[in-house]
DNA sequence: CGTCGTATTGAGGAGGCTCAACTAAGGTGG
DNA sequence: CCACCTTAGTTGAGCCTCCTCAATACGACG
């Protein structure tokens, strides 16, 4: 007992990297790819920063000096374009990586959405890593290519025509990061605004709050609060967020 | 003289892998990654396969054995959905990678456009190398961000509501992949057809086509025919294709 | 208790999708 | 070499959804 939670402490005080890995791992689809002596390595040449929600973490177009990987809390990745709009590119969560730069650049800009604690791992010193522990930095290789599936499949998602399916697959992808069944219901958190929501869902605002309502008006779901949602029907929920 | 034709027809006959890099390279944004070295030992355990257009390379879901680089060619990599649609997930040209597997199983399928030279990696054998050679597994890293990138942008283009904007950014995409400008006009192959465009645009084919048409009739791409397009007043195509 | 940012609801209009008919091109067999 | 067939591309008409604009409601915070 006593074992298992300093183990959870360690976790707690160390980066995490989760994904799906090229070759099957026995059972769990989403695995902790990173192993302890890594976490301490990457522990040694980290810097922990404890951010309040809405801080910018970087912009784009800025030289890019760190690596980093959430510890806890909700992230957004943002495109400005030349028209003054802007896209959601990714929302990231805890053990998700970002500022990943091209050369030598950050491509984004990354906002949190929540209270955060962030690693950031200084660039220079972590691709020496690279060179020297293969080990580790395939472990970085499989996170890079599970971000690359997200993308493709956040392609699929914006591809969809119908607001209201778009809606359901949102919904999905943050189920799959924190659902708490209870009671048949299964209840989730949605951290960031109808506004983000839009902006990553390539929808207007209104036409988001619609969808919600649609959902909720269809018995599908139920909206709490602007934050909170519960699946009521997951069976008409599933298909709504599966098939396209 | 001599020795430049013989670099050529070693680049030739082995596989690189061009992107972006993270860290700043001088003058030039897209670099070849692999050094002559690391394209030697590639080469050795790489199967070259010539396939004709049309030819399924692999199948969503079927056990990933090998990780692929393209020596010449298009291929498009491919999302079946539920409902029977598809979308196309990704173009990829001439040194680029695909086959990046998800639990042992490859996530989309495959096909070639055109006809196509492809190199067939054998997945471990070259996870084994990259443990050992941290340098080569750099590179893959880099790609695979790269990737990441253009997955990114990819969402960028859907996300834009004008069917003729959007055309406009795969053009510029196809125009990065092999412009050859000559009279002030710039001319530009289309392997790919216009139902492909649409599947990746996210738009129906009859969209396409009218996108076209109007570029037509604005005197802003000319389209010779179906697989060739010229830039008549690149001042506005660039205009289309960055603003979103 | 006012104020600002976020959310919600309504009306009107534009753009893309669907359906349908038709043309062009490429490939095959006689 | 040509007729035929299949696939790809083109064009038109009508519908549907989402966007835009505008007005209002909510909720957190000072």
């Amino acid at each position: 007992m006593a074992d298992y939670a300093r183990t959870r402490q360690k976790q707690h005080d160390s980066p995490r990297l989760q994904a799906v890995p090229f070759l099957p791992a026995a059972g769990a689809p989403l695995v902790e790819l990173l192993s302890d002596a890594h976490r301490r390595q990457l522990t040694r040449l980290a810097t922990v920063r404890i951010v309040p929600a809405r801080t910018v973490i970087y912009r784009a177009d800025c030289p890019a000096v760190s690596v980093f990987i959430i510890g806890e809390g909700t992230v957004k990745s943002i495109r400005d374009l030349p028209s003054g709009r802007r896209r959601i590119v990714a929302f990231l969560f805890a053990h998700d990586l970002f500022g990943l730069a091209k050369a030598g650049r950050y491509v984004n800009t990354v906002q949190t959405i929540t209270a955060a604690r962030i690693y950031a791992l200084d660039l220079h010193m972590l691709t020496k890593l690279f060179k020297r522990d293969g080990e580790l930095q395939f472990q970085f290789l499989c996170k890079a290519v599970h971000a690359l599936r997200e993308a493709q499949h956040h392609n699929i998602i914006v591809g969809r025509r119908d607001a209201i399916g778009r809606v359901a697959m949102l919904l999905h992808l943050l189920l799959k990061q924190d659902g708490a069944t209870g009671r048949g219901y299964t209840e989730l958190q949605i951290p960031m605004t109808r506004s983000d929501i839009a902006n990553y869902l390539g929808l207007s605002l209104e036409a988001v709050v619609r969808a919600c309502r649609r959902l909720e008006l269809q018995g599908i779901v139920a909206f709490p609060d602007r934050h909170r949602a519960t699946i009521i029907d997951r069976r008409r929920f599933e298909a709504l967020a599966s098939n396209v």
